[in-house]
DNA sequence: GAAAATAGTTGCATTTGTCCACTATCCGTC
DNA sequence: GACGGATAGTGGACAAATGCAACTATTTTC
């Protein structure tokens, strides 16, 4: 018998049409499980919410003196969002902020005691997170995945 | 000579740590750009910012009489957000719905003429940007993320 | 030296989602 | 059939994040 026409109650039978083949739907999607699964992990952990934090985080802790507008690019927002984000961190006191000896109108990052030991957390929080949330992904397909991702998001961190 | 020790100033040469492997971050930071890249393809439609209504108007239009609590799980949302987003398209005058005679406490959604018209625009657009936006990505390469990223979402939406 | 570009900040408005409680209804079991 | 427990949808309150545009201070360009 062929399936019935009456409104479909369960999640399998649903066709998703033209975005079934849509890439940019999969990553909007999976994104919002992934941040928000990430999100738990890292409970009460000054880094939590939103995207950007634990980036420059990293960003800050391995490229001492790394710009404010640079990490903008990297975190793929606008230089306000990005200023908020450090002054956040800042008050944290994960990192400090002091002027560029070269260019007095820049900024120069750096990491504090306190900061550096949450990167060293994260590092490990952040890695196991995505490789569990992910496992049904094998080795291979994962390497592979990186590798094509890693390229477009560096076309984007360029242009911006 | 070795590339010095002074601040970085340029995107190219930034570590970014263990997030170079981590295809959450990824995901993540493509997201933001792919996001903000439709939403701008989408401007004035309807259906612009913010996930969920453009699957929800496919969804709709493809499966007559789906109920608000499949499509929330179809767009990772709770019943809560699902539940604005269908009072924002019910306003726009893009679907309506209806009581389930099997179930009263349930609702049957269905799409309108200009809601059905704007699928129709949309599913060109839609499929549109992701390639474009995609570009730099071989076909090959695109299939083979498709397919395991359909995995995981699938997955993600089963079981919320 | 003037104009244009760049770094960062701030105000403003908007959007968006989350948490939680509440009602109505359905389902299974005793 | 009646009761307890799940499920569907709604509404309120709230917290955050983000983007845009305007503004200052510097630096760079020609």
């Amino acid at each position: 018998m062929p399936p019935t026409k009456v409104p479909p109650t369960s999640v399998k039978d649903i066709d998703i049409d033209v975005l079934e083949d849509t890439l940019s739907f999969y990553i909007r999607s999976i994104n919002l499980a992934v941040s928000r699964d990430l999100d738990e992990k890292l409970e009460g952990l000054d880094v939590a919410r939103g995207t950007g934090k634990i980036t420059t985080l990293l960003l800050v802790d391995g490229n001492p003196g790394i710009r404010p507008s640079i990490i903008a690019k990297l975190i793929i927002k606008d230089r306000s969002a990005t200023g908020r984000l450090i002054d956040q961190m800042e008050e944290h006191e994960l990192l400090f902020r002091e002027t560029s000896a070269d260019d007095s109108r820049a900024q120069e990052l750096y990491i504090t005691e306190k900061g550096h030991e949450l990167a060293e957390r994260v590092r490990g929080i952040v890695t196991r997170q995505s490789r569990e949330f992910f496992s049904d992904i094998s080795d291979e397909e994962h390497k592979l995945l990186i590798d094509i991702l890693r390229r477009t998001y560096r076309r984007i961190a360029a242009q911006s």
